[in-house]
This record gives structure tokens, sequence and C-alpha cells, in this order.
DNA sequence: TTACGTGCAAATAATTTGCAGTCCC
DNA sequence: GGGACTGCAAATTATTTGCACGTAA
């Protein structure tokens, strides 16, 4: 079972350092603020995850990346990393069809592009969604996220 | 294997009867534009999935269904059922995330509310997307669906 | 009759979990 | 040292497929 520690108590008010732009130390703090211990497999992780900008990622991707960079993590423990780190807010799952999890390390709000086929998905630039202009939610709900997909296809076919 | 028949030649022009308003026929005419034969188990899918008005089901509620009316009909026969109507045009395919496979009876342009928890699916009263907000697509791209999901926490939360 | 359909059981595929051993603080 | 973490293998869950038999046209 994996474990997901509270935050660290004061974690932000006392990083361990601030080497900002040096993408090692850069990953270490995220881990450190966000109350996961900086092992191995998860500054191997948190490399290839957000060294390169955002990305979209399955378990079975990432598993394959840490193949090629010589560093041996279990599918398993793959598993359990993405989801400690959406828990802390480092990543996100998003919602498209299909039978795998893509997780996206851009946490902001933002939608996607599904291309059919490839199901590669695209950032989409900022779509502002007026909240005006949404449903009323039913009695004793409220919006906790909207979630847009826009699918692509060929353009001739 | 599922064997997905070519739309019977000529169905829409001679429909076997038009005794519209009784749900029997309803279904039988639906399968039959359908290029569909009017098996029992289809007959007795149909009548689950489209005597009712709108609704959204996973394979797992239909087989449950199907064993509540007495009806015996196999799991893997409601999958490839299922993926028949949906290639039919019958069917929708819902894409949000979660391991299982949501099948729409309402093939209109729509989008859902989804209630976080018990992920029950509601139908959203139609909202318009304006093509004219939509981002421009890649080169070589078009714009085959928009999906709008909108996540439903409860208010107190 | 005969291709289309169906049920069953086995096969996949993605993901999760139990647990014994390892590592960080 | 002790709880947090990891790897492995087995377990789950959702879905698909191969094939012998059944059935609608």
């Amino acid at each position: 079972m994996p474990t997901v520690p509270k935050p660290r108590r004061g974690a932000q008010a006392v990083p361990p350092d601030a080497l900002a732009g040096c993408p090692f130390h850069d990953v270490r703090m995220k881990l450190w603020t966000a109350g996961l211990r900086p092992t191995r497999q998860r500054m191997a992780l948190g490399w290839l995850l957000f060294a390169k900008g955002d990305r979209h990622v399955t378990a079975e991707i990432l598993h394959e990346e840490a193949q090629a960079s010589r560093v041996s993590i279990s599918l398993a423990t793959i598993y359990n990393s993405l989801h400690q780190f959406t828990q802390a807010g480092l990543l996100r799952e998003i919602a498209i069809d299909g039978s795998r999890t893509y997780f996206d390390t851009n946490v902001s709000d933002h939608h996607h592009f599904l291309v059919e086929g490839t199901n590669a998905l695209i950032d989409l630039p900022r779509i502002a969604i007026d909240p005006k202009e949404l449903p009323e939610p039913p009695a004793g709900k409220r919006i906790a996220r909207v979630e847009v997909v826009i699918r692509l296809r060929d353009a001739e076919s």
C-alpha cells in the first residue's frame, strides 16, 4: 500500500536551500516541500517529469524512459510515485477515455487537444471559461473543476 | 470476434413496419435500420437501454439489469453489443477518467456533470460552445468533437 | 442453409496490493 | 532504530478474444 505522508510541517517556511535554476535542487525542493522523501527513485522520476517542461505521461512511458536512462525502477513504484505526486499537487490526472491514465506535469488550469489515433495530448492555449456561462450545479453541489477535451482528426478524413 | 455488418442496404427506405410509439417495435426498428439483426439478446438490451429515456450505463450495470429482468445474457455479449450499438450510432462512449467505460443513450451533442464520489453522470442543459471561441487546431487537423465534463463536489467540503 | 450471433472460458492489459527487505532521517 | 519506501509477485478489475454451438433470414 502506498504511504502518503502529510506535507512536512513548516517545510514551505524553511526550505533546505534555494539553489533555484539547478534542476537537481529544484526537484529535491519540490519533493521536500511536498513532504515526500527525496529517495533515489523519486528523484529520478522527478527529473524525468519536471526537467523538460510540460509533459503528458503514462506509467508505461515513464517506466520506459527510466529504463532508457539506466535507472531501475519497478512499474509498481512508478504507479505509487505518480499517485503520490498527484496527491501532493505536483501532477494532475487527465480525464480522457481510453484504458490508460495520463498524468500532466502542468497543474495550472488548462485544457487539451486530443489527437485521435495517436492519443497524443496537446495543451490548449488558455481558453477562458466564463463561470457565468456555466450551468447551475444541482442543489448541494458545487463545481470543482471544468475539463474540456477537443478531439482532433486528420483534416482530410 | 464481434462482427459488425454494414447497414442494411436500403433499410431506411423500406422499414419493416412503422408502429412508432410501441417500444417493442421501436427497438426492433432501431436495430433494423442500423443493420443489426434483432436477436433476443439485442432486443432485450435495446429495451433496457432505450425504453426509459436518456441513460448512462456501464457494461456491468446493464448486465445486472438484464439479470434482474430474468434475461440471461453473458457479459461478453453485452460488451460486444454495446460496441456494435456504438458503431451503429445508437450509443456514444463518454470520455471520463476512471477505469470503466460509460455509454450514453443520448447521442445528440451535449455535455455532462460528473458527481465525484458516486461517479454519477448528469446530462447538461445545452451549453452552447461557440466555434469561434475555440482555439485553432494544429495544421492538418480538424476538430472532431468538443467534450466538456464539469466535476461536482459536495457544496460544504 | 449459412453467415451472423452468442456463451463460455481463457487471454489481455492496466493497475493495485501484500509483504519482506532496504534506506533515509 | 524505526518508520518511510521499494521491488516483486500475486491479485484485481475491466475488457477482449477464440471457438464450438445456436439461430435468424
